[in-house]
DNA sequence: TTATTTAAGTGTCAATAATACACTATTAAA
DNA sequence: TTTAATAGTGTATTATTGACACTTAAATAA
């Protein structure tokens, strides 16, 4: 009885030890707002150091792939607490033509202000428009394509928007953050309606100063009602202006 | 000159050696539908196979991976074409805890009909109610619950569940599966209002026989316009039904 | 001090979509 | 021919969407 057991045992471990191990690497998609344009981070990486790329990493024994694509993003932009969601795992057998590597990819949202105070001058890395990318190493491109598109999904019912904003930040930046993510001009009206309408940003005393005459009105999120809508359908952009 | 690259690429070649790898799995979340409630499909292996998990398998070197997880699939239900949709990719560093694998989650829509009459026989297999599912192997508890949590992200916006059907079916059958998939009771009226506004459908002048009294004409998917939905939005569930 | 400029902020109306709700039609079987 | 069981259909109410234009606030220039 105990023999039959250890056999299975046995049984078992070959067959894991008969497996092909393969090199399990991070990309992340880091998307970041300056305002006017989406943009996101690249660096230079790959044979001499030629070619743009996504940030990306090995995964370590001791770490699961959200920790490992996070302490990535830590490596090169200092910042925790990040957006971050796994987008896709990338396999086919001759993307890096090296040698075999699977790649879970990330996309990650952050303030481009943070990140500009806190950089570690380690990396060569670049903000690029979404509109107006380089060519990108291995199947980097497609893994931004995708990225891209997910984004659109998502923030289009899921207010997720709000992470690549600073803390205070006034509606006509968020319009405009929205009109850059979809590469269409929203109706002010329309938008502000729907976005106050989901009570989730509070309204604070102080203007905005030096980008207007007027000065437009600071908002914060509401963390607490944030949190709780964090995995619910919100529609925030007409479906119609979505064609995706 | 010739000399730095070829330092370079030792540089870059180590980097990879250097790395550890890790075995590669593929899990399938299997969706089917028997007319009345929404299964998964269930395997027995693991340690003397007592325990109830997932189909899965090992990565071939050769392979994609939506190409092992329809291989995996094909292994076990003899289905070819079947929908398939990568769903997560699962890297806890204990989630196995014979050795380190990673695991990339796929879920796919059958129909239960054209699967009874392929089924080899190699396989201990049942489908389970996803209302009444057993303790499953690893983490493949939490991988069912997201894969529903997708399925019905989904199918709320994609006609996705005219996968699940067999070919001809009938709206109330439809409706049973919706219904099934969200664990709620649609209006009738208003579901078939919805579901026929999107012309996707082609009313057929046969009726099915035996199941009540009257009768319900049966349906066909418009294969033409579903391709070209296929990435759009539809938003066939109302929002606050979901409750997500 | 007043006029000018610039972006902020707000309201209405029409069209569409969503929801709630109940009766009639068809067919097989009794 | 009556009964039973499910299929199938319509309307009225309300909520949401989308189109559209003027007023307000504040800094700057005259």
């Amino acid at each position: 009885m105990g023999n039959l057991r250890s056999d299975n045992d046995q049984r078992m471990l070959d067959q894991y030890t008969q497996q092909q191990p393969y090199l399990l690497a991070l990309d992340s998609i880091i998307f970041g707002f300056d305002g006017e344009m989406l943009k996101v981070l690249l660096v230079k990486r790959g044979v001499e150091e030629r070619t743009w790329s996504l940030m990306g990493g090995w995964l370590r024994p001791d770490e699961g792939l959200e920790q490992a694509a996070a302490r990535i993003l830590f490596d090169l932009t200092g910042l925790t607490n990040v957006y971050l969601e796994q987008l896709y795992t990338f396999g086919d057998p001759y993307r890096d033509p090296i040698i075999r590597t699977i790649s879970v990819a990330y996309f990650s949202l952050v303030r481009i202000a943070d990140y500009e105070t806190k950089i570690s001058g380690e990396f060569q890395a670049c903000w690029f428009s979404i509109y107006d990318l380089p060519t990108l190493l291995f199947d980097h491109g497609d893994m931004v394509e995708l990225a891209i598109k997910r984004l659109r999904y998502k923030a289009a019912q899921h207010p997720i928007g709000l992470e690549l904003l600073p803390d205070k930040f006034t509606i006509p930046q968020l319009k405009k953050l929205y009109d850059a993510v979809y590469n269409t001009e929203f109706d002010k009206r329309n938008f502000s309606r729907k976005i106050l309408s989901t009570n989730l940003l509070i309204k604070l005393d102080e203007k905005q100063k030096g980008f207007s005459r007027r000065g437009a009105f600071f908002y914060q999120v509401d963390r607490v009602k944030y949190q709780a809508i964090t995995n619910s359908f919100l529609n925030f952009i007409p479906n119609s202006e979505l064609g995706l």
